[in-house]
DNA sequence: TCTGGGGTCCTAGGACCC
DNA sequence: TCTGGGGTCCTAGGACCC
């Protein structure tokens, strides 16, 4: 058997732990740069506003229902997933820690699982205060559909579809388009020839599922019949690229902005490549115009470099991507959208020296960069950087509703009145 | 006025080889 | 005029996930 743990509306309950006064009342939170919504209580979701929708779309909505709106704060909720994700590591056998807030576990003891999932959730609900719903089956997407409906219909929110004559039950309920693995285009796609259950996928032969739908789409249809195809993931994988990007508050022409950006997205992304222990060997770097204005001005520009010798070097993978941001550039347009991508890593010790490469002056820059993630990890992020990568607002984003860092900061802990 | 950010995997087609 | 068969590697783009 597979569990699947879902906490419910997790960046919204979030906001809630630290805020009980907002308990059963509509809360939503928004995307970086406050854009758009990327989280509902339910309460928000039974007025019909979707994920995705544009702020600025909803302003009369806010108003009339006294929505509670909170700009994202990752710090938090990152935090929050930590303490939840502890508790399983203590309690489960095996746990894949699928996102910020969703756990494929397996139980230690497999006699009574739905009181063992209770268990999880009353615990969770007690040591963080967030809700947690749980669907346990034979494979993890019908594990994921259990939990869909378990949100949905079950009073402790939890569902186990062991037999097949309750999972037949289930599948004819569930809209293709909710099945995990099947997005807006095979769905549309199905919708069109006729299948609109995960029911009616299933009984279609598997010729037809691999033709249109390739391997991916018949892994998941047989999951859906019951044998695993996805097997629990229990070590974390190294990460096989790692981007920074961000919509700028405004539209900017300042190349200099740009290129602060650029330079600090750059230092993220080797922060993050050293933290895994790896060496990369090409930088991609884009910039977009505003997509939503005229024809003319959606530009999509991007370049890339192979490096002769891998690297995690801040200052190195920042200059690569300033000369690729240098090449791309236009003048004249305004920029709504700038962003780094890494790739082709490999593991540091592993890594092959070049022939030319100067040994000595890689030493004392390994030794550099160990001192800067030293010193960022004891005096908090970003004490310290490097003198091209930003000072002042310049492209910050918008964050006009964050909640204070409750637990990850002494200067915005919570205060209690007695 | 205002539309997120960070990932994975697969496939078709082109370039190149003998 | 007629133009094979078999392979590898790379890349862009498309699909999906949260």
């Amino acid at each position: 058997m597979i569990a699947l743990l879902d906490c419910n509306n997790f960046y919204a309950s979030c906001e809630r732990v630290f805020r009980p006064d907002l308990i059963e009342k509509p809360v939503i939170v928004l995307s970086n740069n406050d854009g758009c919504v990327i989280a509902r209580s339910d309460e928000v979701k039974k007025m019909g506003v979707k994920m995705g929708t544009p702020i600025f779309k909803i302003r009369d909505l806010i108003v009339k229902n006294n929505i509670s709106v909170f700009s994202s704060n990752f710090a938090l909720y990152g935090d929050i997933s930590r303490r939840i994700m502890k508790i399983l590591q203590n309690t489960v056998s095996d746990l894949e820690i699928y996102s910020i807030d969703e756990a494929f576990i397996d139980f230690i003891y497999k006699s009574d699982i739905e009181y063992e999932s209770l268990n999880l959730v009353c615990k969770i609900m007690q040591w963080t205060g967030i809700p947690v719903s749980v669907g346990i089956s034979t494979t993890k997407t019908l594990a994921k559909i259990a939990n869909h409906f378990a949100k949905k219909i079950s009073i402790n929110n939890i569902l186990f579809l062991d037999s097949e004559k309750i999972i037949d039950f289930y599948i004819k309920k569930i809209d293709v388009k909710d099945v995990w693995g099947i997005g807006y285009r095979y769905s549309n796609f199905l919708h069109d020839k006729g299948i609109f259950t995960a029911y009616d996928l299933i009984k279609r032969n598997d010729k037809w599922i691999l033709d249109n739908m390739s391997i991916n789409g018949l892994k998941t249809v047989y999951e859906l019949r019951g044998i695993k195809c996805f097997e629990l993931q229990t070590s974390e994988l190294p990460k096989k690229n790692i981007r920074n990007s961000r919509t700028f508050s405004k539209d900017t022409n300042d190349y200099n902005k740009i290129k602060k950006a650029v330079s600090s997205f750059a230092s993220k992304s080797a922060e993050k490549l050293r933290s895994q222990q790896c060496v990369a060997s090409t930088i991609f770097v884009f910039i977009n115009t505003n997509k939503y204005k005229s024809i003319n001005e959606n530009l999509k520009l991007n370049g890339k470099v192979n490096l002769k010798f891998s690297t995690n070097d801040t200052s190195v993978i920042i200059s690569e991507a300033l000369k690729i941001l240098d090449e791309i550039y236009i003048p004249g347009y305004f920029y709504k959208q700038a962003g780094v991508i890494i790739s082709d890593f490999s593991v540091v010790n592993q890594n092959q020296l070049g022939l030319f490469e100067d040994v000595s002056k890689k030493i004392k820059r390994d030794k550099l960069m160990g001192s800067l993630d030293y010193i960022n990890s004891v005096m908090g992020n970003e004490s310290i950087k490097l003198a091209c990568e930003e000072f002042e607002n310049g492209w910050r984003i918008n964050q006009s509703n964050l909640s204070p860092a409750y637990t990850t900061r002494w200067n915005e802990i919570l205060s209690v009145n007695i």
